[in-house]
DNA sequence: AGCACA
């Protein structure tokens, strides 16, 4: 049974329902910062013509990665306003251009090359990962802590972070200097008989989302990427 | 509601 009004899974998301006030920019951002955690993001796309405000392309390196976000961010709040996911109908440019299939569209038809598209995935299905994919932040991939090869378990989001792996000489205000300069920060938590973590509360899931982005592998000493996830509920 | 790749 496929769900998402019959659209067959690709690696890429269509999201509407967006609030059309949030600047392209930081629409961009936030969503990277809210979707990165499904996986690695190799392009997203926005645009603010009439036809196309609204609305958004994340594309993902996996399609594991898109149906997970499909699933578990539908309806996600985000900017006081429910995301409508679903699977992208098309490839995504970026996409076709890492796998040899693109075509530059002539401003006019694009409905012929679909056929030959077709024809051409079916030789080869190598899925290489040689195409440029954008840059990383501060500390790169730092993701695997805990069990090793329990990546995906991306818990829900939540305004609250949970960090861990910090230097025991850590203080909250040390914290505090690093996650203020994000939008909706209210208070760091830490706790006395558990040195090397902390909780990091901020007004909405949204903006908790672009800290954790930000700051997930900072390290406060070259030892010590700290690793950011959701609080638990 | 709206499926693009400035």
């Amino acid at each position: 049974m496929m769900l998402s009004g019959d659209i067959p899974p690709n690696q890429s998301i269509y999201i509407k329902n967006l609030n059309e006030k949030v600047k392209k920019e930081e629409l961009k951002r936030s969503l990277y910062a809210l979707f990165s955690q499904y996986g690695r993001i190799l392009d997203i796309v926005a645009l603010k013509t009439a036809k196309l405000r609204g609305q958004a392309w994340v594309v993902f390196s996996e399609v594991t990665a898109a149906s997970n976000a499909v699933r578990q961010m539908q309806n996600f709040p985000f900017y006081d306003k429910p995301m409508r996911i679903q699977y992208a109908k098309t490839k995504s440019d970026c996409v076709a251009k890492a796998d040899g299939s693109f075509v530059p569209r002539d401003k006019k038809k694009k409905q012929e090359e679909k056929a030959e598209r077709r024809r051409r995935a079916e030789d080869s299905q190598q899925s290489t990962t040689a195409n440029g994919t954008r840059a990383d932040r501060n500390g790169g991939p730092t993701a695997s802590f805990g069990k090793p090869g329990a990546q995906e378990a991306a818990t829900a989001p939540n305004n609250i972070l949970f960090i861990q792996n910090l230097p025991h000489e850590t203080t909250s205000m040390m914290l505090q200097v690093l996650f203020q300069q994000y939008p909706g920060f209210k208070e760091v938590r830490m706790i006395e008989a558990k040195p090397g973590i902390a909780f990091v509360e901020f007004e909405d899931d949204v903006q908790s989302s672009v800290a954790m982005q930000a700051l997930q592998g900072f390290k406060i000493t070259p030892q010590n990427p700290m690793a950011v996830t959701y609080a638990k509920k």
